[in-house]
DNA sequence: TCCCTAGCGAAACAAACTTGCATTTGGGAG
DNA sequence: CTCCCAAATGCAAGTTTGTTTCGCTAGGGA
């Protein structure tokens, strides 16, 4: 639950900056590179988390070293859009492990998906148990990445 | 510089599960949901980095708390794949802090670019430094993110 | 059988995080 | 203009966590 309106001032910036690169950095390191003593930064980190404009602290993981080496878009577009089957999609897309990723968009489609597998097989079994059992599903377009040339959830950051 | 071809057991994986949900779990907690010693989870932590298995450690920052509640997605489709021109256009967007991922991908569009921008204004400007003023886009299909459904880097772990 | 490597746990150690407290700073209200 | 209050800071403990050391125990070859 964020709290209320956070507004921060460049030394939150700041320390977003460093934290969205590298969230093991001491407070010490930070302090220092902010021109801030670590007991500050540390109450800012706090602050930033409890007001959600941290909304986490994760390991990045390396798909193909856990055997999903396959990264695959959908798009997904629906026969209907009433409100109650959008949700039931979303719920449905959110609940499946495979789907890391899931966008609900305006255009040509209703939804996006990134998916991440082991093999094309696990992919053809997938669009079975999503699309095909699904009885809302119109069409779907399947891209498949070749090259995961930039990854990440890092944010532009003003300043 | 991934070491080398890197063989993780079950105990690795439980670490994983962990860490990639929240890496600031102390590493006793670690041992005890998985029945090792904190130097043992320790000692695995460091391998996995060093091996190229854990990729990074971040931050998770929302946009909309930085001024940047707008993600966009973009098909593009180059006018010509030539290597040369294909690594340009990696280049560039690898280089572009408002293109969050990136991807080469094949089927009927080139590339996928997660954008993410302050409003449509910024996204417009954007779309002539990257689209137009390149002489190499042929076209692409803009989605506006309308609800970010499912957000993260989480990968499924076999076990 | 012997040795050798890899991995473990317990304990000692070092570093980082967290808290309490006095101080400073920047605004309003009187 | 002065006073007072709220918010944020730095410093210095105190606490938790991370890290290293060490001796031990398998598990495989030679």
């Amino acid at each position: 639950m964020p709290a209320l309106p956070p507004s921060l001032d460049s030394f939150d910036l700041a320390i977003l900056a460093i934290l969205q690169r590298d969230n093991t950095t001491p407070q010490r390191l930070i302090g220092e590179a902010v021109n801030l003593s670590a007991p500050a930064v540390q109450r800012r980190i706090k602050r930033m988390e409890q007001t959600g404009v941290i909304a986490g602290n994760v390991a990045v993981i390396e798909p193909a070293a856990v055997g999903q080496p396959i990264t695959i878009f959908v798009e997904v577009e629906l026969e209907s859009e009433r409100a109650e089957l959008i949700d039931a999609a979303k719920r449905q897309f959110s609940g499946t492990p495979e789907v890391q990723q899931c966008y609900y968009v305006t255009g040509e489609a209703d939804f996006i998906l990134i998916i991440t597998v082991a093999d094309m097989g696990a992919y053809e079994a997938l669009t079975r148990k999503l699309f095909f059992d699904s009885n809302n599903v119109r069409k779907f377009r399947t891209f498949v990445a070749m090259d995961r040339v930039k990854v990440g959830l890092t944010v532009p950051l003003p300043g």
